[in-house]
DNA sequence: GTCTCGCATGGAAACGCTTCCATGTTTAGT
DNA sequence: ACTAAACATGGAAGCGTTTCCATGCGAGAC
């Protein structure tokens, strides 16, 4: 079944049924129908494989994220397919497993397809790659890290923004002493938060200088619950956390729990990214609200418009927004900071 | 930089070259040697779309889900696309929507592009689609609903297995007074979780036959919510509920405690799935786990054998297992079941 | 020493499509 | 009515491969 066959039957010749089909003017309305009658009955469909092959353009769209099962991607990766999808394009998804010889495999494999552009969104990613890719001249957008440039875009989000949503929230509840989970140090967008933080801490509108409470994580459960647990150690301690991402959230919530202790009670947590599950933690995470299915759509966006004009990339830039549920609360007494307490005293402040 | 420039540079025709490449025996080792040296140097790779003209191949799988954000389905394609790189292959990822049109759409756009396999892992699938690929002889693989035949192999997870399981452990705990929130009726696979555990309350072994506690979800969170408050204005109350997925189960708990009642003191819970979350709820979810990495590499075995062997498709059984964590506990008084107590006696027996 | 066979190699067809160019036909302008 | 232009259409080239078939050549067999 070939555009030779339709033509065949519908007698005319191939480039009059491939003229047809792309809705040329310059095909008579009567043989237009008689075309498109025989396509109909036909069930003919054109060979995508052939169309690339001329075009050089695979319609089609590569998304490299990290974890397809951390549930921070899923909504990228709807995203992202829903406004390819809208715009005619198919999506090759790679999930690299934060393995740098796989993401290289997937990526050669796309560049060998003929892929029409490529989003990256791993939270880490290869110069070598990108180098590999630029010189293809392949359309590019990055997460965070890229540098925009000729076919290069670039969706950043403002995580310095979030992380100053959440220290004031819970400045505003009361809390003096508020301790911070990072992601891993590698990450730049995790150093980003984490600097933040210190600086926000160090707004002489939310008072004075204080001891930095910082323990690292790894942005997963097991990370926030180590860390929680070193945290928990400190004296005095902290009263608040604000955590780097969700995972770390629950993770620093369990933490607390198994100490005895009761969020947000106790202790007030804040998460970053708003993943689904947060609505459902208990109890409900207060968290940073980073819209994931608008970053991707955004990045798609920029890579459609790379390819249409060949022009240079663009750079978006993504706010976020604090959904308040109920893992934060007032602190039970204001106390003065200037005076540390003993974890006796914070004990009888409570009964 | 195609075959052509490989050739002339390296001396030699491109049949050479392309031998060279499929490492035929056909070229001697100098000329090999010297062909090899040129491509490294160029960096050549060859043109996929090409090849898949020719070949009428394009080493290309299509993976098509209800939705990638329903925590159910990311370890789907994970396993899934783990398999087929292994094998050369790489996945186009559909997420359907639970839209019929965006599905026709998406397979389409894979028969177009000559897919060679596509594994349909919807909740519910549309016959008039399926027809559409039989036609194209597109190997393909279900789950649970596929009826097995040439090219066509269907991956089967034993639901009732889980549900029995789950009773059991139920009833083992002593309780007797076991509630039950469906997935909607529409499904198949939900009907099979309900049907079973009809079954086996009725089972003699567990004791002789009672009043069915069942409410409908929508396996979705809210949907186990309201089926629960629905279930806690039964009198008696149940003392255990099971829940056809661990949505479902998370939307119950939240009702449990919104009632006032606690997890698993007052009434026990167990889900169905063991998604990521469910370790991480509070309580911890005691649920059925369903090996999804391990569906998905299935599913896409059966596709690459299809492939291969031309032959009939295989139909794969996926067990279950329980997953004990904290949300089940012993019955605080096993009570007789043959006299039927009211709320009143219930409270009683509590305190 | 000739014949035949096997081996290394290259040319060319084919895959299904788009599009340039050529051809034939109609229409409008004078 | 004649010419030019616009229009409708088909043939064929070309996209980058794979693979069939033909060719040339050296070696072993007689």
């Amino acid at each position: 079944m070939t555009i030779k066959d339709v033509a065949r039957r519908a007698g005319v010749g191939i480039a009059t049924v491939s003229r047809t089909l792309h809705g040329s003017s310059q095909v008579s309305p009567e043989t237009a129908a008689r075309i498109l009658k025989v396509v109909e009955e036909l069930g003919y469909r054109p060979n995508t494989t052939a169309q690339s092959l001329v075009s050089g353009r695979s319609l089609m769209l590569g998304l490299v994220v990290s974890d397809i099962t951390n549930p921070f991607f899923p909504e990228l990766v709807k995203g992202f397919e829903d406004v390819a999808l809208q715009n005619g394009y198919d999506v090759l998804v790679a999930s690299t497993n934060y393995d740098p010889a796989r993401t290289a495999l997937c990526v050669q494999r796309m560049i060998e397809r003929k892929i029409d552009g490529v989003a990256i969104m791993t939270s880490e990613v290869d110069p070598s790659l990108t180098d590999t890719l630029a010189r293809r001249k392949v359309p590019l957008v990055f997460l965070d890290v890229g540098r925009v440039g000729k076919g290069v875009s670039n969706v950043k989000v403002d995580y310095g923004e979030g992380i100053a949503q959440a220290v004031e929230h819970l400045s505003g509840l009361g809390h003096h002493r508020i301790a911070f989970i990072s992601g891993p140090s590698l990450l730049a967008s995790a150093r980003e938060r984490r600097d933040m933080f210190i600086t926000r801490l160090q707004d002489p509108c939310v008072g004075r200088r204080r001891e930095v409470l910082i323990e690292e994580g790894n942005h997963r459960v097991d990370g926030g619950l180590e860390a929680m647990q070193r945290l928990l150690e400190r004296e005095p301690r902290p009263t608040a956390v604000i955590a780097s991402n969700d995972l770390t959230a629950i993770g620093a919530m369990r933490a607390i729990r198994q100490q005895g202790l009761r969020v947000p009670e106790d202790i007030s947590v804040v998460g970053f990214d708003d993943i689904q599950m947060a609505e459902f933690t208990e109890p409900p995470l207060t968290t940073v609200r980073l819209l994931r299915t608008e970053v991707a759509r955004l990045a798609c966006d920029a890579l459609l418009q790379s390819i249409r004009t060949h022009g240079a990339g663009v750079e978006f830039h993504m706010g976020t927004a604090l959904v308040v549920r109920c893992s934060t609360a007032k602190v039970l007494r204001p106390r003065d900071p200037s005076v540390p307490e003993t974890d006796a005293a914070y004990m009888a402040s409570k009964f």
